[in-house]
Formats: C-alpha cells, structure tokens, sequence
DNA sequence: CAGTATATCGTACAGTTGTACAAGATGCCA
DNA sequence: TGGCATCTTGTACAACTGTACGATATACTG
C-alpha cells in the first residue's frame, strides 16, 4: 500500500497528531486534557486542528456515544522522518551533526543515552 | 542588550537565513545562487523572504553598488535553541531522546561522531 | 550619452494557519 | 419526557506564507 503523500501539516496540527500517538486514541476533550499547562488552547481549536487533520489524512475517527474518538492513521516513523528532514535542511542545510551536537549540548542526554545511540549506530 | 524577542520565523525564511550564515553575507543573486539545485525559487521570491527577515529584524543590509548586500544579524545559536526546541516540543512532546535515535539511524552519523557526542556530554 | 542588464520597491493574491463563536444534534439523568 | 450538559458542524476571519509580476531606479558599456 503506497504511502501516498499526505498534504503538509501545520505546526499546530503536528503538535496534536504527536499528542495523539502518545494516547493512541482521544476525543477533542481528552485531547484537551493531555495539553501542556502553558499551552492555553480553545476546545474548539482543538476540534478544528483534528477535523483538518482528519481531512488531511493523518487521522480518522470512530463514534462511541455522541462523541467522535480520533486515532492516527498515518505512520509515526513516516511522519517522523519527513519532518525532520524538512527541519534539517531548511535550518541546517541537510546535515544533521550540527543538530546532534546542539541537542548534545542542551538537551539534557546523559552518557548513557550516548552509549545507547552507539549502539544504534553500530548497528 | 535584551535579545528582544524576534517575530516568528517561517520556514521558507528559515531556510533563507541559514543560507545567509553560510555565506557570511550575501546579494540577492549570491543567496539564489546557492540554493540546492532541488529548490526551484524565483529571484523576487528569494528578494521577498530577506525583506521580510529585515522587517523581522533577523537580518540588516548595506548597500553596494546598485545591490544590497544582507547579513545576519540575529545570533545563530539563539535562533537554533528556539527554533529546535520548538520542533522538538511539537513533534516529541518535549523529549529529544528520540529525535537523537532517529538520528542515530537514519541521518548517516558515524561511530566517530559519536564519540564526539560523548566528549560534549560528558563536559 | 543612450541603451542594456540588473536591482529594488510596491503591490498582489490565493492558500494556509491559528483561533474560535454560534447553532443545531444527541445522549443521559431526574 | 424534558432539560442540561456535551458534541459536532458550519462558518468566519485576520494574519501569515509562498510565490511572483510590473514599474522604476541605477550602474556599466560602447
């Protein structure tokens, strides 16, 4: 089954999809619910930002009650990577060490996470 | 002096500027000149996104001869740390383990960058 | 100096995004 | 069954983005 090439997601409609694969499935409320305290976001919004993302294809929905329950459909690992390709390139230019140093640098990684990455690496 | 908080950067901008600190400085030409082959873009368009990070304040000219010539202002390693945790918020929730892994497996880093990484940690 | 190539400036414009209200549908409790 | 609490649907709308044309200004070249 072809990946067919879903259209661009939004910043917003990123932030909700990852939300999504970290509940497996929500309604708007629950998604609501999981939304960090800082980020101060209308229920409606947060409708809309599924709605479009059902529209888009990255998610669909089921109805259980009167509520619409939302689950993703588009693959993370797909998502994940064109993403942080896209990222890559528009602010690194397409290479990726510069990235790995700065996380290494501020991103709170311990050593063992190094010498996990080592293995993966090795692999 | 305040890094006073810049407007938001869009991602075509983004990409414009980080071809600006690779150059040091650069016309207009000199910038559409050294975008990937890939990236078909229009010389007005390339003439567009600096005016806007000038407004923005991300970038400055001076005028030489009948062009201008553009160079960053904004300092780089503040605009990563937004721009990175930013992404790392929405795609991640906030946990950049995983991007290092998905680095680690994909983005063609060898055990010596590794390495590197363990000696930036371990600082 | 006149023409040509090259720049900038002003402007445009459709599509996307973020944000959200209002109205109507639906399920549940008393 | 009537009403309350919830949901979804339709719609809106201003700001931002990506993309770019046309007019005008400016420097070099013969």
């Amino acid at each position: 089954m072809a990946k067919s090439k879903l259209p661009r997601m939004s910043p917003a409609e990123t932030e909700i999809l990852q939300l999504l694969w970290q509940l497996g499935e929500a309604t708007v409320q629950q998604t609501c619910d999981r939304l960090p305290r800082r980020r101060k976001i209308a229920y409606a919004t947060v409708q809309t930002l599924l709605r479009r993302l059902e529209n888009k294809g990255y998610i669909t929905h089921r109805t259980e009650g009167k509520a619409h329950v939302f689950l993703p459909v588009a693959k993370r690992e797909d998502v994940i990577k064109r993403s942080v390709s896209d990222f890559v390139n528009r602010l690194f230019g397409g290479d990726p060490i510069p990235l790995m140093h700065y996380l290494a640098e501020h991103g709170k990684i311990s050593a063992d996470d190094i010498e996990e990455l080592k293995r993966l690496v090795g692999k």
